[in-house]
DNA sequence: AAGCGGGCCGACCGCCCGTTCAATCCGACG
DNA sequence: CGTCGGATTGAACGGGCGGTCGGCCCGCTT
């Protein structure tokens, strides 16, 4: 019996690979076409149950919006932490943070930005989740605020470069797809070439001219 | 009776500011909350009218989503033509075109950038509504060509550059806020300063550290 | 073999909101 | 002052969708 405990996936294994897929397709739906536009039908459509099944793994829609929600800023607040911890200059550190956080988000989640709606939510619940992206937010502002310290990022006002950048984030899931001609690593690489050389104190002086040519994976 | 032609609204100007103030209302709405999150009731009040009002100035919702979206591409277009006029190196009119647009965008009609829940209108609506996305889209990935053949862009991908901009360049309504500490000028400004950055071969050496403290009106 | 229980289904409820319509208001005009 | 017509209203309708509930299916246990 024991002797099955990898391999064969328990009850409880069964639950939560069920509800990670759930919220893996409710993340991608509300991305994709919006929280208001997507009927729980829908997503429980694309999973191949009832609308009435997935009240087995969340209360109601809401929690849905904000369970996607804590898991993307969890993947932030990782990145993040990796990203101070491997890299040294504050523009090392915004680049691989904003490429960590990218990359998980493209392939893991489907991306979880889901950022926007948030009137949607309860009052706590959105009073908590404004907070949570507050912070990651602040955390980001520091970072080019040591870039500009050290020498690795040009002068230049830290609320509005992070607005710009995590616009241009939080859009990407409206425009990639797995089935496109690019893959999360090679989009997560350029992205972060086009945000890198937009802050950089020593811009490079080319960028892939195809995002299709860069390599199929990261070089480590 | 004749001199009062141009003084007093006769009754289709009246009809017509009535009809335009409440495109504005509802495309700052859309673009703040989002199409399916926005109740008619919602917009009609705002105006302090009835939602049953408004259908003597659209037939129904999704139309007032389409001409908000027709409205956006006009002056899309507007300034891609005024900025192939005024400027010679495809990164001059590639950064004029944004600008001219961006600053219309923030202060005409609260930001007509409704490109998202593009699902919500009929499939005839929808078809015209993506042509001409494409379009504006391809006009700025020639743009940036033109930037790379005469050497004021960088090699790049012209496609990536465009979606990261537009990304970034739609999600201003999010956050951009007419009593906040920034004018639509100032933000402007310093929004195609970064794009500028990104993209030139001879990027800036340093960027304003606060857009509050830049010019208020555009130098002229 | 019988019983148990979790997972899922079909059907239904109730609310919200887009849409309609008859009735009313109000300014223009004769 | 009466009438006409467009603008606006209040009330109602109907569909869509989030949410609920009772029951069925099926695998596991004893």
């Amino acid at each position: 019996m024991a002797v099955w405990k990898n391999t064969v996936p328990s009850k409880d294994e069964l639950y939560e690979s069920k509800r990670a897929a759930l919220l893996r397709e409710a993340a991608a739906a509300f991305n994709r076409r919006g929280f208001h536009a997507t009927s729980l039908d829908e997503i429980a459509q694309n999973l191949g149950v009832t609308k009435a099944a997935l009240y087995h793994y969340f209360p109601n829609k809401q929690t849905l919006l904000m369970a996607c929600f804590e898991k993307a800023m969890d993947v932030a607040f990782d990145s993040l932490a990796r990203a101070r911890q491997q890299e040294a200059t504050g523009r090392g550190r915004l680049r691989l943070t904003l490429a960590l956080y990218l990359e998980q988000m493209l392939d893991e989640l489907s991306a979880c930005v889901v950022l926007m709606e948030e009137n949607a939510l309860t009052p706590p619940d959105h009073a908590r989740m404004v907070q949570m992206r507050d912070r990651f937010e602040q955390a980001l502002r520091d970072l080019v605020r040591d870039g500009i310290a050290d020498g690795s990022i040009v002068a230049c006002d830290p609320k509005l470069a992070m607005f710009t950048i995590l616009g241009a984030l939080n859009w990407i899931p409206k425009w990639f797809r797995h089935s496109g001609p690019w893959t999360a690593t090679q989009t997560t690489a350029a992205v972060s070439d086009l945000f890198e050389r937009m802050l950089s104190s020593a811009p490079a002086p080319a960028l892939a001219r195809d995002v299709g040519l860069m390599p199929l994976t990261t070089a480590k």
